[in-house]
DNA sequence: CTGTTAGCGCATTCAA
DNA sequence: TTGAATGCGCTAACAG
């Protein structure tokens, strides 16, 4: 592999000359420089970014953290996030914890092992270990999604989102809500929750214990979930009349049950997501959600870790607005 | 930030031999191993892996340049990559090129310069410029996806995969079948296209222009195309029977505005796509579709280039096995 | 405007 | 079993 030292011998120059025109610093004699540069160019000559963040601490890395690729909440932060970072030529070294938590620690040593500049955690927990290790590896960090005390985050607004939806729900007469969770360690859904419940008790609205329950990130589990609700609730005599999935895959999930039991939504049974997912208009009925604009969030959550880097104004903390976007599945 | 002399001071040993606990080298006495691995934990040191890449020439990253993360198709792929590349302790960078083809040139420069120890190339195209490029750059590199003579491949095949869905339809009493394909300079999916018209002239059935059209790779286009091919047709009066869909989302796109239309899926129109969404099973009806197992792909495409990496037995092309899955859209 | 020098943090001879 | 010395490729004073 060709090296500075290289260039500058067949340039006839130093290898300081060289690297100011590789860096366009400093001055360098045109003449100097017409020479170096048609060598560089004879030669397809790369400089080793390695060499350089060994001398400059600076890697132009930053990684990203993330419980899985396959879903369209992460994969339009990582979009967002590289929009942004391309702009200033950091790159994003991608750390997929596949849903395995323990992962999500190995990963911060490991990117601290690579000396990224920053780290951007798509967190699905608030656990204090995290924090913990968060604090030691001592690295610029924003997470998104989740948040915690003394670090940075955007996050949406859950809380509020939920207790609109609920709200739009109430509007349109129904009284008894179903609604479709996930384990409760992920805080920031867990707020979908409790701004689903808020709202139903500001209206002096039950909410049976047999309406919730709880899936994982898949569509199958809507599935599950709305079944067990059905025939936890059948024997009651007080079926729901709507609802609420905490994504829309669940709410996927429940709607193709529903129709396989002849049970019609909107009509029987109103369903409503969070997520905003691009195939949620094309469903039939065409599905009623919460737009959380993950790709700005992975805008914000990039321009926030780049100025932290530079030391710039940066916000502790980030709150994203969200759009209600309803369809005719309510 | 400790480094390694700041160890070594510390637990009154040379850097070499921290150096050798570090990597489990050559030998180290039970007692400066003791003294070392102590003072490593209490500094919470970690070792640098710019310094070490720079001496030993591997960076123990792979770059995968894709042109966009936010498709099933893509991340299935990455997802299989990382588990075989994270078994080796590789890591990934991510090149994500949004589609723009420049972008592609550009990160497979950039991808040198951060002296990367393989590529993988999900590409779109296969055009000479990229060839030149990549033999350029002299970076083992698999692609995934297309393939191009000369460079390592993992390919699904779309041929095959596409006349076998055809004759599907033939076989169920169709003439007149539609195709939505995608620009032409992705000859892999050219392929499906491909395979679809040999079909059709093996069993000696017509294919009009009319019912010949183009999309990019979003569910909007899938709309805009069938409706073209509707307005194409209404006025030759040969209304196709079926529709072949190059993606899962042209179809569902392509369903959706067959509903509005009032015009039942399969009854008065069957419908395919290819890629094996997750949504497609869930899609009323359940969308026909081809499983081209892409986090396989993933996979191949990783053992493969680590294979290469380490100079042991690779092949030079893998072409996988599709599967085809029939639903009720047809 | 340019070259010399030093050193980033580490692995690897070579001697001891 | 250990340490001293060297250099990976580059940037950044500093002196000229």
């Amino acid at each position: 592999m060709v090296t500075i030292k290289d260039i500058a011998e067949m340039a006839k120059v130093s290898r300081s000359t060289v690297s100011r025109v590789l860096n366009n610093s400093g001055y360098v004699s045109e003449d100097a420089r017409m020479r170096v540069e048609k060598v560089i160019e004879e030669t397809k000559y790369t400089p080793s970014q390695h060499a350089k963040s060994l001398r400059t601490k600076k890697t132009k890395i930053v990684g990203v953290i993330l419980p899985t690729i396959q879903t369209e909440t992460s994969s339009k932060i990582v979009t967002g996030l590289g929009k942004e970072f391309s702009k200033l030529g950091y790159e994003i070294l991608l750390a997929n914890t596949n849903l395995n938590r323990e992962k999500e620690m190995e990963y911060l040593d490991l990117l601290k092992v690579r000396r990224v500049d920053g780290i951007v955690l798509i967190a699905t927990n608030t656990e204090p270990k995290l924090l913990e290790k968060i604090n030691e590896i001592n690295v610029p960090l924003v997470m998104v999604g989740q948040s915690i005390d003394g670090v940075m985050s955007v996050t949406y607004d859950d809380y509020h989102a939920s207790r609109e939806l609920t709200s739009l729900l109430i509007d349109k007469g129904h009284e008894r809500i179903a609604f479709i969770g996930v384990d409760e360690t992920d805080q920031a859904v867990g707020m979908r929750k409790k701004g689903f419940l808020h709202e139903m008790a500001a209206h002096q609205l039950e909410v049976s214990e047999a309406w919730l329950e709880k899936g994982i990130f898949d569509i199958e589990s809507g599935h599950v979930a709305i079944e067990k609700i059905l025939s936890n609730s059948r024997s009651s005599n007080k079926i729901p009349t709507a609802l609420i999935a905490v994504t829309d895959r669940l709410a996927i999930g429940a709607i193709s049950y529903l129709k396989k039991q002849g049970i019609h939504v909107p009509e029987d049974m109103a369903v409503a997501g969070f997520g905003a997912s691009e195939i949620a208009q094309y469903l039939d009925p065409p599905l009623t959600t919460v737009d959380f604009q993950n790709e700005k969030a992975g805008e914000q959550a990039a321009i926030q870790l780049i100025n932290y880097m530079h030391s710039k104004n940066h916000s502790e903390k980030i709150v994203l607005d969200y759009r209600l976007i309803e369809r005719t599945s309510i």
